[in-house]
RNA sequence: ACUAUCAGCCGGUUAUCGCUCCAUGAAAAUGGUGAGGAAAGUCCGGACAGCAGAGGGCAGCAUACCGGUUAAGCGCCGGCUUCCCUGUUCAGCAGGGAAAGAGAAAGUGCCACAGAAAAUAACUGUCCUGAGCAAUCGGGAUGAGGGUGAAAACGUGAGGUAAGAGCUCACGGUAAGUUUCAGUAAUGAGGCUUACGGGUAAACCUUAUGCGCUGUAAUGCCAUGUAAAUCAGUGUUGGAGGGCGGCUCGUCCGAAUCGUCGCAAGACGUGCGCUGAAGGGUAGGCAGCUAGAUUGUGUCAGCAAUGGCGCAGCAAGAUAAAUGAUGACCUCCGGAAUAUUAUUCCGGUUACAGAAUCCGGCUUAUGACUGAUAGAUUUU
RNA sequence: CGGGAUGUAGCGUAGCCCGGUUAUCGCGCCUGGUUUGGGACCAGGAGGUCGCAAGUUCGAAUCUUGCCAUCCCGA
């Protein structure tokens, strides 16, 4: 896979069984760089990579700050999945993990696009350990 | 220059990376496509879908000046009446605005405090009269004067009377009935008769009109399931239960029997109906799902809302839910410097806000610019 | 997406149906007393745009309408 240069989001990557959403907030793991919370779930059956990732409404009430969110979310982990991507496949390993936005306020592409990273690298160092 | 209202309008091009759906393709990929005036609130009205449909009465809900408009409406348009403001004038007229604008003269209730009394009125008073030396007390008539209050028993004047009173009369006001004219109608202008009986129906209510219920998480199909399964109660044909969605009348539907014991009545078991318990499965796909009371424009009819006809166009369909991120240039705005035309630099290019079955309205949130109308102040 | 309920002092509540005189109660708060001091107790007091706005009425926490917020239910 050498042509990884490309920096694709694609429908399969989105985690989007509602069964296997409630099954990670059951018995997934957690952790939290603020203002994003993770769940999160692993296993060593096929190699797939699966994200969501939500906003809850309580703090924000207008669906326009909610979908600007987690546009840039989006936008921040399609950028910088590829070394967890690769990293799993040399692991041989399967991640499905959840991202919650806890903060309060409208945040800034660079704020999200750095506390992104983190909870990637996070989650690198995470599996790392667990194998 | 400021404020208010109404109408229009939401920057454009391009690069890199990326998303939804569609088409082509074996695939890689290529091409096309992609959010508003409110998409919002869910306040009305429909379309569409399912269930239920012999009916009567009651209850419930909604609406409430008149006409038009529409698929429909608590919407919109036009008119009427009442009230408010402004101007002119002293009769009203003109302009603007508001109205949940049927009925209080069908009935019931309520009207705090104050006041004699808050709706079959009588504290003080006035008059007549009886008792008494007198002060005063008793009987009767009356509803004019008095203060209170948001509201006080048609108003003014005259007659009348023991004192008074719409008790009578003149003028005026309001309401009801009837009638003439104008108007499709609400209503207006008059005639005649009768009455004068406060407010509140966003208190109960009355009258008239209309109304089946549930909503795309509707609904249909497929997939999944030891599941037409298990346990308990009850009924089994003068009958459990159910429908006509609230109640009732009336009416209709409605289960299956068989075996054993017994002379029979009946008992037990079984099947079926109803109720409940415990438990199991799916919470995934497809359809519904976007071409329609459609959008733009011209013209005709109409005071207008709106409608007819012609021409051109096709304009999201997601489902933990797409329409994004970072730059560049142009446009526009603001500031600073050089400078008076202009150039350079910096900052901003946005408010309210994101489709979830689809439409027509209403309500609410909203920044900048452009145009129109109205208002007031300052400067010249 | 559809349906429903509730907003009253810092907190929890009554009053709302059927409008009326200073808006109820408990905890908390403040002041004073009691105590060496604190707690408890006693006495007194403050604190309310009744979620916001408009309307009906002589008069609105209460009735009506429109907004705002919070909470709940439904395949």
């Amino acid at each position: 896979m050498k042509t990884t240069q490309r920096y694709f989001f694609k429908k399969q990557e989105k985690l989007k069984s509602r069964k296997a959403i409630s099954s990670l907030f059951a018995e997934g793991q957690q952790f939290t760089i603020f203002p994003i919370k993770v769940y999160w779930q692993s296993a060593t059956t096929e190699n797939v990579l699966q994200v969501g990732i939500s906003v809850g409404s309580k703090h924000f009430k207008k669906a326009v700050d909610r979908n600007r969110i987690k546009r840039l979310i989006r936008e921040a982990y399609r950028l910088q999945k590829n070394q967890l991507n690769e990293h799993l496949i040399h692991a041989n390993k399967n991640l499905t993990f959840f991202v919650i936005y806890i903060g309060k306020d409208l945040p800034d592409y660079k704020e999200i696009y750095k506390k992104t990273g983190m909870v990637l690298n996070k989650l690198i160092a995470l599996n790392h350990e667990n194998h």
